[in-house]
RNA sequence: GCGAGGAUGGCGGAAUUGGCAGACGCACUGGAUUUAGGUUCCAGCGGGGAAACCCGUGGGGGUUCGACUCCCCCUCCUCGUACCA
């Protein structure tokens, strides 16, 4: 071999990592830790795509880097391998989710092997494992035994066609994210888990993490905390009350009616005779619509009056309340008090039907629309006066001295519905048993096994394909009650939500992990993963771990501190790669045709890791040239012999030398990548411009270049006369006094503009540099017949003169 | 609407955070080597201009000796979100 051949060398040194066990994590707590974290992937059926080794290439940088830099690295992959592909396969396929899910991993596992990733592979999860969901049950039951798992009957979003229920994100415009089927809501018997509970940890403790801003934005913008009051309204000639959540206590005196959700549990009761049919026809159209739907046309506002009235409590007068589904049931408490001078939904409401609009703010025009900004409360009691601030202390107090209400904080987070009607899913650890006992299973008898069957098909009936098989969902307790298991199976959230201590401790079958493990691994030091997940994933992720932490059974109270989104990756069109597109390239192709190096290289090359950037194969050239040059500096490619020579390098390649491991030092620290790469490309165009082959600046661009290309640098480092494997050889440090420039280039520019150059020496004097600067021909010339005004030195950089 | 991010050569992108705009790479052009090249090497490559110079980082204003970088206004793009009381 005497040119740089990846298809050769590549296998080669993937076969000794794997038989050398290079990348086998040992607990060795004397070494300080590093745990850097791939979001796993889901090993669809049509393999890796050049957007999943973006995130793996980077995170192997570092990881790579940090080995050579003496840490104890934790870096492991596995499969989030439940989920309904492989489901919907086996309907029409007759092939069991397993297999098809064993295939696809199979198929992903060699993939990110060809591309050289240094993970420790006998850490590997799959959350379809029963080994694996054993402890996803067991945490289950963790959470249930503390109170956070409950049934209740909600309205979901039914899918008939697929025969099962989805989540809000999984409904796009009334229709399934998944094959476009119609979407209706139906109310079913469900399992929640109470992460509303954690909302205002989940909320504080963003503060504990440093995660991008937008994540942590859309998480706020998520859990919604809001401050305000609940305040109770009586309705006049009934025995209820209606409670309502505002943010604006202090228009208390401006709310002219109320509104209440359609399906607020009140409006049967108070409905007038006179009016029920049309309030029961409201409320039925309102149940036909999701509440996406419900919420796409805000212009315009629906409404219906119910005939009854209530008595705010601060001034007894009577208020007309009507129902609109421009009140969310799930919000709040499913009733407004509405304040149409001082918000806009109610102006537009209250102009729509023509109910009385109160200033009770002044500083807007309430004629034409409703205002919202600060001011002095007028036409208000007791408020008169008052600033928005001090009024919402003040009626707050008064309120709760009447016992009319409370000052509160409410969320837009809402419980998390936690089942699916589906067979590829963890099974529920739960049996109900025939007198109408829950029972959770002991933790002896877990895992509860997802049973074979052949029969993969919905119900029809809401419940999932378990419910077919009779001998698993029929049991006998020990006591002699027969019970039914529960046969809703977890969403595929679940097994996502704690694979990253499972890694910790993945062989232990006696605990789920360790805890004196979890101690020195946790928390992950980096997580890397796509910005889709940027909500849902990692907050469920976060209240699991914080249940975990509160049980005791993990000792941080956040498990990422550090989270980075790679980009997309378009296709060469600029467009998202797609199948229909045609525009999809695929690993396995540019591996064969470049090289795995030339390949992680080039993901890296394209540009900052977080940003969106195009695909484009003749780009991968520039890399992989870079590779050959440097062989070529390497190997004679005649003779494939070493041309080596142990010749000092001169000054000026000494200097390039430490400046660029000055640079893809920081470079990698930052996740610069791409500069990083750009650095040694003009290391070895110097190098190969000066002819120069001498030994220490090739070995110190091998290892810079190791975590980067790391099959090629392996190769060159054992050609290079060593014996063991460059994964842990020592980091290059670079020395600072070699870096310094004796002589610097100044900018000298008149008026700002640049006219001339000049070499000074480091320690040049301003007045000497000036001197020398104003003698210049050209600053002469520029000069000529003007005056000086201003001299700036810039020590290093610069002189400008100013002149007029 | 709201929130976050962005706009720099033909293209992907750099710019030590206020100090020589366009590093590095792709594409392209010219030359050398070669029987040949999807090879290698050398040189060129923002626009205008023989040149001196002039213009140039989405647009407009401002601060400054000096602005891709800071401030104000506007346009467009991408992502997220959407009556949350």
């Amino acid at each position: 071999m005497a040119k740089y051949d990846p298809s050769t060398i590549e296998p080669k040194w993937q076969a000794y990592w794997d038989e050398n066990k290079t990348f086998r994590v040992d607990d060795d707590t004397s070494k300080p830790k590093y745990y850097c974290l791939d979001m796993f992937p889901y090993p669809s059926g049509s393999g890796l795509h050049v957007g999943h080794p973006e995130g793996y290439t980077a995170t192997d940088i570092i990881c790579r880097y940090k080995r050579k830099c003496g840490y104890n690295v934790l870096h492991p992959m596995g499969w989030d391998a439940f989920g309904l592909p492989a489901e919907q396969y086996a309907l029409k396929t007759g092939t069991h989710p397993a297999t098809t899910t064993a295939k696809n991993i199979d198929t992903f596992r060699r993939q990110l092997k060809m591309l050289g990733f240094s993970y420790d592979w006998d850490r590997e999860v799959n959350t379809t494992d029963p080994d694996y969901y054993k402890w996803t049950q067991w945490i289950f039951c963790e959470l249930y035994k503390k109170g956070l798992a409950y049934i209740a009957e909600v309205p979901v979003n039914w899918c008939p066609e697929l025969g099962t229920v989805l989540a809000n994100e999984e409904v796009i415009d009334g229709k399934s994210e998944r094959g476009g089927h119609p979407v209706i809501r139906r109310p079913m018997r469900q399992w929640m888990l109470k992460i509303t509970e954690y909302a205002e940890r989940l909320l504080d403790d963003l503060n504990l993490v440093d995660w991008p801003t937008g994540t942590r934005v859309m998480q706020e913008e998520w859990i919604g905390q809001s401050f305000g009051a609940e305040v109770d309204f009586k309705v006049n000639g009934h025995d209820a009350q209606v409670t309502v959540f505002t943010t604006r206590p202090d228009t208390l005196f401006g709310a002219t009616y109320m509104v209440l959700a359609p399906e607020h549990h009140l409006v049967g009761q108070i409905t007038s005779d006179a009016v029920s049919a049309e309030v029961g026809a409201y409320v039925e159209q309102a149940a036909r619509r999701s509440e996406r739907d419900r919420v796409q046309d805000v212009a315009s506002k629906t409404g219906v009056f119910t005939g009854a009235y209530a008595t705010n409590p601060v001034n007894g007068k009577s208020i007309p309340i009507w129902i609109s589904d421009y009140v969310l049931a799930s919000y709040g408490t499913g009733a407004i008090m509405a304040v149409p001078g001082h918000d806009q939904r109610d102006w537009d409401f209250a102009k729509t039907f023509d109910l009385p609009i109160i200033e009770v703010i002044s500083g807007g025009n309430i004629d034409e629309s409703a205002y919202s900004g600060q001011g002095e409360l007028v036409n208000s009691g007791l408020l008169d006066g008052l600033s928005v601030a001090d009024a919402k202390k003040t009626i707050i107090d008064w309120l709760e001295s009447n016992q009319s209400g409370q000052g509160t904080v409410n969320y837009k987070l809402r419980d998390w519905l936690f089942s699916r009607q589906r067979y590829w899913g963890e099974p529920f650890p739960i049996i109900h048993t025939e007198d109408g006992e829950i029972r959770l299973a002991e933790q002896s008898e877990l895992p509860i096994r997802l049973p074979e069957t052949e029969n993969y098909k919905p119900s029809g009936s809401g419940e999932s394909p378990l419910s077919n098989v009779s001998d698993w969902v029929n049991v006998t307790l020990d006591d002699g009650r027969l019970g039914r298991r529960e046969t809703n199976t977890m969403p595929q959230w679940a097994g996502s939500c704690w694979y990253y201590l499972r890694y910790i401790d993945p062989h232990n079958d006696e605990q789920a992990w360790d805890p004196e493990k979890e101690k020195y691994w946790m928390p992950v030091d980096l997580y890397v993963g796509g910005a889709e997940h940027a909500v849902l994933h990692l907050l469920y992720a976060r209240f699991w771990h914080k249940v975990l932490y509160d049980l005791g059974h993990v000792s941080t109270p956040e498990p990422f501190m550090k989270l980075i989104h790679q980009g997309i990756i378009l296709g060469e069109d600029n467009q998202k790669m797609s199948k229909s597109r045609g525009n999809v390239i695929n690993p396995d192709d540019v591996v064969n045709e470049y090289g795995a190096d030339a390949m992680r290289l080039f993901e890296m090359f394209m540009g900052p890791l977080e940003a969106t950037k195009p695909w484009k194969t003749t780009g991968v050239d520039g890399v992989r040239r870079l590779l050959d040059r440097i062989w070529r500096l390497a190997v004679d490619p005649e003779t494939d012999a070493l041309r080596v020579e142990d010749s000092a390098a001169p000054d000026d390649i000494q200097k390039a030398l430490h400046r660029t491991i000055k640079k893809v030092t920081e470079d990698i620290e930052g996740m610069r990548f791409n500069t990083a790469i750009a650095a040694m490309m003009e290391l070895t165009n110097l190098l190969t411009k000066s002819n120069h082959h001498g030994r220490d600046a090739l070995e110190i661009l091998v290892q810079l270049m190791a975590p980067f290309a790391p099959h090629f640098s392996e190769e060159l480092w054992a050609r290079l006369g060593h014996q063991e494997s460059i994964a842990y050889v020592k980091w290059p440090q670079y020395d600072a006094a070699l870096i310094i420039d004796q002589m610097q280039t100044y900018a000298v520019a008149i008026n700002g503009k640049m006219r001339a150059q000049i070499e000074l020496p480091r320690d040049v004097a301003k007045d000497d540099a000036l001197a020398q600067a104003r003698g210049l021909e050209n600053i002469q010339r520029h000069m000529d017949g003007k005056t000086i005004r201003k001299e700036i030195f810039v020590p290093g950089r610069m002189i400008n003169l100013v002149v007029s």
